[in-house]
DNA sequence: CAATAAAGTTAGTTCAGCCTAATTTATAAT
DNA sequence: ATTATAAATTAGGCTGAACTAACTTTATTG
């Protein structure tokens, strides 16, 4: 091998220079990390399904990671991060988080786009760049969606949420997060007023899978329980059953 | 081919979605724009150095973006950039300027910095990001180094400025532009303080590539020929010959 | 004007990431 | 225990973008 050359070799010495791993390794371990909450094991098929590949493509990549020692693999088992696996995806989403809520605190990105735009720097960032736009912000802990942004040293607050579409009829909660990847979604609930932040009281419950009428800081309005099950919440313990 | 799939191809779909062109193809053309100032021809060998590839590799791509249209190329005589070629590469040219100019203007970046993270970043921005960042920063026309920045419509300034070599003993100027890619030169010029805007007195200039005797803001200091090279000035007419 | 140097090109490889098609393994149901 | 189904894997191919090695053109110059 020649040695100065090579200024491309892809996009692999792009994003996070210390660890020098591609674009598509990056998006493979956010993946897997969400998927398996960080430790359990995950499907190949899952992956290839929530990356929008085919599964064939996941079984070499995956053999790849592995072999990086970025996670471990039995052959029709699954896959589970190891340590080094587990903080470079904490590492990128970190970078994703940060780049969203930055976009959209400093720039004035609505909501509905900041996901994509971020899907797409996250990987081309450095952590100087990143660190930088943290502290401008004010060095955030969420993302405008309401998702926890792991600190520096890799650490993110795992909480589990109850969705709004769990939440007894006459329970009130406050939004803690909504899911982030469809654009025309987030700006459905943007107009709901729906967002982190907001208090809402479930009035009632159709039953068979009806619709979940609510008040939203004083309106009223009812939507399907596939809409609500992506909004987390956190249940008001002082403000259950009010007057109805 | 299947349709629905692909969400990575490289990272081909990423930067100037608009254009799809991948962050190889853009480099080539900044590279070629660079060399032939938009409309020269241009050799393969030193798109190859400028980019820190072998010649090999250009013959190879050359080939392909004459396919695609964006320049026009006969073996063993060049490339010209089309209309096409030239406005991808003013396209590239803008965000990457726009993005140095933001990096220093609102995040503080060090101005020897924001080549190499811009260098990463004018691939997967969007057009949107990089106006709102323009915005956001007073629609600057030139980067923190002086070169000018294209507008939105593909045009730019391209006046030719004296270097600071060719310019004569006992003559005054202004600092237009440095050379923006060496962060070690820029951390050197920035102690000398001389940046866009300073003024500088030629005071004497030694024969046979000898040392230039400047005064830089009250200070005098000599540089070398190489580096009084890449320090771009405007001649201040009303300035010559000042008492010395 | 031939000899050589310099510039540029082909040919053939490699690697990352993807694909489809065919096959294998694991699981669940009779 | 066999068999159907679902999940996952191999096998084989393709493209983009690089490389080296070997060859061809063009340019220079004695």
């Amino acid at each position: 091998m020649k040695s100065g050359r090579r200024a491309h070799l892809s996009i692999a010495d792009s994003s996070s220079e210390e660890a020098g791993l591609t674009g598509a390794v990056e998006d493979y371990l956010k993946a897997i990390y969400a998927l398996g909450r960080g430790s359990v094991s995950v499907a190949t098929n899952d992956i290839a399904q929530k990356l929008d590949l085919a599964p064939a493509s996941v079984s070499g990549m995956v053999r790849r990671l592995a072999d990086q020692g970025l996670l471990s693999y039995e052959r029709y088992r699954g896959v589970t991060l190891t340590d080094l696996g587990r903080r470079a995806a904490l590492r990128t989403l970190r970078r994703h988080r940060v780049i969203e809520a930055y976009l959209s605190g400093a720039l004035n990105y609505p909501w509905d786009r900041v996901h994509d735009e971020a899907e797409r720097l996250e990987h081309a960032a450095s952590d100087e760049l990143v660190d930088r736009m943290a502290a401008a912000i004010g060095e955030p802990v969420t993302d405008p969606h309401g998702a926890p942004i792991p600190s520096r040293e890799g650490d993110m607050d795992e909480t589990e949420y109850l969705s709004l579409a769990e939440l007894g009829a006459g329970y009130g909660a406050r939004v803690v997060r909504v899911s982030d990847d469809d654009p025309e979604m987030l700006r459905y609930l943007g107009e709901l007023e729906i967002i982190p932040g907001a208090e809402v009281v479930v009035i009632s419950k159709a039953p068979y899978e009806g619709p979940i009428t609510l008040r939203v800081s004083g309106t009223m309005l009812s939507i399907g329980p596939a809409l609500a099950s992506q909004v987390l919440v956190e249940p008001l313990t002082d403000l259950e059953a009010p007057a109805h």
